[in-house]
RNA sequence: GGAGCUGUGGUGUAGUGGUUAACAUAUUGCCCUGUCAAGGCAAAGAUCGCGGGUUCGAAACCCGUCAGCUCCGCCA
């Protein structure tokens, strides 16, 4: 080793030692006749002194350094001089008097600033992404990212889960997202497909017999990306057998709850996790993964509302159209009238961008009774306004938003009025982590296009016991043994109990518009496989990437991947993806066609 | 497929029709033996993403295009 200490480790206990050091210049300070240099390795920072008296030749290595230069240095471990330790840094109460210094690599000047927390384009930043990876931010992303990881193997292997590998080269799934396709060349004309996520494989483990399995599992979809979606993605994979939906749900809430505490040393805002319905997941905040921080719930005033003098708010009424509250806690208080309007109009045009025809307000001045303005105050009368008031638990200083429209559009507009109202009230604590299960998804959605029922998680969802009759005369209105686990506005994981049923799996082919002979086709594999005696089973899937985004309060799914696509899937560090040679492409016996012109 | 924002020395920003394109920082040189975002002095560094147009004159206005980002569609 060319290093007998890290840099981070020295304290004042190793006063005295002789150590070898090795790092990058962070930053250099030159009095002159002493040199400091703060030396960077993984670990940490640490000030080494250069003394030109005592080593001239190690001063004048100093006096050559620059930023980013790899260091070896070796000295003595000392105390800081009185007055000049430095609380900012770990190893700031001590120091390492140079004795020697050896030059192991020169760097050129860096594109942009390491040791400081300016923000560079992201371009930049992707090009030269092997430097922004030195940055302590992103090391301490990598290192929290590892140690989440470690924790959930060792966490799952404890509780006797066997960790198995499953094909990245697989087959094509007709369902969900798009799939990356392989050629392969041994058999021309026919491809593999990279997995969406190791669905199928984990439950054939479970006919398998190994009951408990997991995988930190690459997963892969070629959809656009987002800032929590990546086109490759690391997934916490598992699957148990004989178990209920509460057994996989309490193993997963135990193991987030030891991560967030014992990893990320934050505390859970809700501990058990509080447990939602679909339906009321929607209903009050328009998400059916809502961030849990805040409250900022919409309330229903629909039999208020249509007792009110608001035409509009009548007809809808009338029609079965939700009118709905949303409450910005003293948001009134704090702007004068002309600023209110100017606000009020940016809201409208938020909500108008997700369908709505318009948003009423009205504001509440310094006391209930008092003072009511804005377009929507006119319409209610002194009783309805208490009424409304109560109902809603207005406060003096209130503004009230009211939303309504067709559901799918009253939930798009209520979501996104609480992501921004939350932002400009300062609701959401980027330090605070808040899970909340959201469970009994429909099993199905209503696809206008294909005419037909999709699966709402995919077709292997066990139905609630109580709802399995309904596939027959009201399959929309079936749930299914779905859950979802939301933290912080993002969905961090995701399962069910599956169906192990053939006959049941059977059932749901027609419902989701596919025919026997096409399943068998596409599925033969897994209906051969239920017929050998399938164990009860279930499991799920968390998206290793956002959570650890989320621990860290990071606001983008770059900042906890290495080496991360840009926008448009492409990796301007490598410069890929790039045309295939043509020898390649013969082998692989692939024709590409050109794109036609527009 | 669509909408929006951004693109000015290495980096971060200012500059809304006429400027020597400004500032900070980084960089280079010199000075300096207790600094820690060190300091002082000096210097160098930009055809304002690219192409076209309007104008006597464009970094700025218009059109197109490319790239990055955010969002919708898409995706669990």
């Amino acid at each position: 080793m060319l290093k007998t200490h890290t840099c981070g480790e020295l304290r004042p206990e190793h006063a005295g030692q002789s150590v070898t050091l090795a790092g990058w210049v962070f930053r250099r300070r030159d009095q002159g006749g002493v040199i400091f240099i703060d030396l960077r390795d993984r670990w940490g920072i640490v000030q080494v002194v250069v003394n030109q008296e005592n080593a001239p030749d190690a001063h004048k290595a100093a006096d050559d350094a620059r930023s980013e230069y790899v260091l070896m240095v070796k000295g003595v471990v000392r105390l800081r001089p009185e007055g000049t330790v430095n609380d900012e840094l770990e190893t700031g109460a001590v120091e390492v008097g140079v004795e020697h210094i050896e030059i192991l690599n020169e760097s050129k000047v860096p594109p942009f600033y390491l040791n400081q927390d300016v923000e560079i384009e992201e371009r930049v930043r992707m090009k030269y992404r092997y430097l922004d990876l030195r940055r302590p931010k992103m090391q301490r992303n990598m290192i929290m990212r590892h140690k989440v990881v470690k924790f959930i193997r060792d966490y799952l292997d404890e509780r006797g889960f066997l960790e198995i590998e499953t094909p990245i080269l697989f087959k094509t799934t007709p369902e969900g997202a798009r799939d990356f396709l392989v050629p392969s060349r041994l058999n021309p004309g026919t491809f593999y497909a990279l997995p969406q996520s190791p669905q199928q494989l984990k439950q054939l483990l479970m006919v398998g017999g190994y009951e408990r399995y997991f995988q930190i599992a690459r997963c892969f979809r070629d959809e656009d990306l987002r800032g929590d979606r990546q086109p490759e993605f690391t997934q916490l994979d598992m699957e148990m057998s004989f178990v209920q939906r509460d057994d996989v749900m309490a193993l997963i809430e135990g193991l987030m709850i030891a991560v967030t505490e014992q990893v990320a040393g934050k505390t859970p805002k809700y501990k058990p996790f509080p447990r939602i319905t679909y339906t009321e997941a929607l209903e009050k905040y328009g998400s059916d993964k809502p961030d849990l921080r805040y409250d900022l719930a919409a309330v229903d005033i629909s039999d208020i509302a249509a007792r009110s003098s608001f035409i509009v708010f009548q007809q809808n009424a009338e029609a079965g159209k939700p009118i709905k509250v949303m409450r910005a806690p003293g948001y009134a208080a704090k702007m004068s009238g002309t600023e209110m309007r100017k606000v009020m109009g940016e809201l409208e045009t938020m909500a108008r961008g997700e369908g709505a025809k318009g948003l009423a307000y009205l504001a509440i001045g310094d006391t209930l009774e008092s003072e009511v303005k804005g377009p929507a105050a006119k319409y209610f009368s002194v009783d309805q306004k208490a009424e409304l008031f109560e109902r809603v638990g207005a406060e003096p200083g209130d503004i009230l938003l009211f939303v309504s429209d067709v559901r799918e559009v009253v939930y798009n507009v209520v979501d996104k009025l609480r992501r921004h109202l939350a932002g400009v009230l300062n609701l959401a604590d980027p330090e605070e982590v808040a899970f909340g299960w959201v469970i009994d998804f429909p099993m199905f959605y209503w696809n206008e296009d294909e005419k037909r029922w999709d699966p709402s998680q995919h077709m292997f969802t066990m139905p609630l016991p109580e709802d399995v009759a309904l596939l027959d005369t009201d399959p929309g209105k079936a749930r299914g043994s779905q859950y979802d686990l939301a933290c912080n506005g993002y969905e961090v994981a995701g399962g069910s109990i599956r169906i192990h049923d053939r006959a049941l799996q059977e059932k749901i082919f027609p419902l989701i518009g596919q025919t026997l002979e096409h399943a068998r086709d596409q599925f033969g594999h897994m209906l051969e496989a239920f017929e050998y005696g399938v164990p009860p089973h279930g499991g799920l899937a968390s998206g290793i990437d956002r959570l650890v985004m989320v621990l860290l309060a990071e606001p983008n799914i770059r900042e906890v991947i290495a080496f991360p696509k840009t926008q448009t899937g492409s990796d301007i560090m490598a410069n890929c993806p790039t045309p295939a040679e043509p020898r390649q492409l013969e082998e692989a016996h692939i024709r590409v066609v050109p794109v036609p012109e527009k």
